[in-house]
RNA sequence: GCCGGCGUAGCUCAGUUGGCUAGAGCGUCUGACUGUGGAUCAGAAGGUCGAUGGUUCGAGCCCAUCCGUCGGUACCA
């Protein structure tokens, strides 16, 4: 073909071909995370990936277009559509179009999410989240079983609790600071999101960051200037006085925030929320190693209400270069009372939390936590003379009827190619019948990760090597499945 | 979006103050070796030096713009 002709293979930025092993690894991740879920009796819920903009909550009237940060398209009808970019929106919308369910209604739902962002390590504009949500209760018992199945589905992915943190706090507390803020001096709402936007930087910039941008502005290594609230030095001291607040227990930390905000009807109203899911954490024993009330944590600036909370992986974790970095917020959350009254009026409560599945997979990886095999099969039946075929595939169904993951070799290549297919491929197993062996009735089993292992020290003299064959044995064609298995229980398989 | 670093073979990189047909290692493929992947040896393929324009007798090297990538920062439902 024509060079110019030719198509160039592309892919989007931000997007990824994610190949075998990772995807099965994810596979079995969300299969752990599924089974948490339904313990706790959240059912299934599967939305479509394109929704209307307006559904998402992103369309702006007055321009007549979508927001920034999404994928949107019109449709045939000149309809405005996107992908979305969460799972809330939906869930809101399907509820509102489904007011007959029971409440609370209680449900999960895995799936890839877009948006457009700078992509980063770890960072997509598509990607996986798996949320559960209860709508329909105002409860802080709903609040506080979000945070212990985060805890327990951690748990459950091997992450000890010490390992990872689940931070909560309330955007009433929040408000009821900007409130505190506005005793000292005027505050814009403008303002006020500048004030929660530098307390959630506090990780980042540290506490003088923060007094910074909370004043005249930051100037960052790159240059880069970010304007600051501007506010008086009286107000900044409120804020520092804030992002202080420490206890040992969830209570002491409520008893010091209430101290601060105590003026603000709203803030007092978030503490008493903490207050609950503090007791209903504690009568299931859920203790601050697992669950602390952190003032810092912000989550965002959009449509949550009350409580939010974020889970963290607090080890230092590795990358493949070697570099440590800190792993961000795994999973994340928070109440939203307002998302369903958009479509219907009536005001529906409800919470939940959102696990980044990547970011989570990511850290199990580096952990060793989760397996990494890349084949589904273990066993490589090899076709070393062609016309023994129907043998072949009479092999393979014994061994898939014995429930062993086999694939037949289908190629067209020779017996050494095939084994080197055999390991290139993650095959644990070959196995070999050829005229001798059929002369015997037995069959030649190769161990193939042995083989790898005893060929570090193979020698000079390869033909010795290949006539003894080390790690292959034959064994009567009867034996053959009770072998196979002995061989893959070496590498805890099967 | 803004600021900065980096783009040479599939990968990791060399490439002299701008100067011949752009190199190495690893990997891939082929053969020695049609009943054995991993050893050894021999050989081959693979690059419009990220793209476009400019400066120059001459550009992988200098300049501009763009694209990609990495890092910081902003925004983030």
């Amino acid at each position: 073909m024509n060079k110019t002709l030719r198509t160039e293979p592309r892919r989007l930025k931000g997007f990824r071909d994610i190949t075998s092993a990772d995807l099965l690894a994810r596979d079995r991740m969300i299969a752990r995370i599924r089974e948490v879920y339904e313990r706790y009796g959240f059912t299934p819920l599967e939305t479509p990936m394109l929704e209307y903009v307006d559904a998402l909550g992103k369309f702006l009237p007055e321009a007549d277009q979508p927001d920034g940060g999404i994928f949107a398209f019109r449709d045939e009808d000149e309809e405005w559509v996107a992908l979305r970019y969460d799972l809330t929106a939906p869930l809101s919308r399907f509820v509102a179009m489904n007011p007959e369910l029971p409440k609370p209604f209680r449900r999960y739902q895995v799936g890839p999410v877009f948006r457009v962002e700078k992509p980063g390590p770890g960072r997509f504009r598509e990607f996986y989240q798996f949320d559960v949500d209860t709508v329909g209760t105002a409860s802080m018992l709903a609040d506080a079983e979000c945070c212990m199945i985060m805890c327990d589905t951690l748990e459950a992915l091997g992450i000890l609790p010490g390992d990872y943190a689940i931070r909560v706090n309330n955007r009433k507390v929040l408000s009821g600071v900007v409130d505190a803020v506005a005793a000292h001096g005027p505050v814009t709402p403008e303002t006020g999101l500048t004030i929660l936007r530098a307390i959630d930087k506090l990780d980042r910039v540290g506490v003088d960051g923060v007094r910074q941008l909370l004043g005249p502005g930051r100037r960052d290594e790159s240059g880069d200037f970010t304007r600051g609230a501007a506010l008086s030095a009286a107000q900044i001291d409120v804020v520092s006085d804030y992002l202080n607040v420490k206890g040992t227990t969830r209570v002491a930390v409520c008893d010091e925030l209430q101290r601060l905000i105590e003026k603000s009807p709203t803030g007092c109203e978030g503490v008493a929320e903490l207050r609950e899911i503090d007791e209903a954490l504690s009568n299931m024993e859920y203790g601050v190693d697992r669950v602390t009330i952190d003032p810092t944590v912000v989550r965002g600036l959009a449509y949550y209400t009350g409580p939010v909370f974020e889970g963290v992986l607090t080890f230092p974790i590795v990358d493949e270069e070697g570099v440590s970095r800190p792993f961000g917020s795994v999973v994340g959350g928070g109440r939203y009372d307002g998302l369903v009254e958009r479509f219907t009026g009536q005001k529906i409560p409800a919470t939940g939390t959102s696990i980044g599945v990547d970011r989570l997979l990511a850290a199990l990886k580096t952990l060793g936590r989760i397996d990494t095999q890349s084949t589904t099969a273990s066993v490589l039946v090899t076709r070393l003379d062609k016309t023994l075929t129907a043998e072949y595939q009479r092999l393979v169904g014994e061994l898939r009827a014995a429930g062993i993951g086999t694939e037949l070799y289908v190629g067209t290549q020779g017996i050494g190619k095939q084994f080197k297919y055999a390991s290139d491929s993650g095959k644990i197993v070959a196995v070999v019948i050829g005229e001798d062996e059929r002369a015997r009735g037995e069959v030649a089993v190769k161990d193939l990760r042995l083989g790898e292992e005893l060929s570090k020290n193979i020698g000079a003299d390869r033909r010795q090597w290949l006539e003894q064959q080390p790690a292959q044995l034959s064994v009567a064609r009867g034996e053959l499945i009770p072998t196979i298995k002995r061989i893959l229980s070496r590498y805890a398989i099967g």
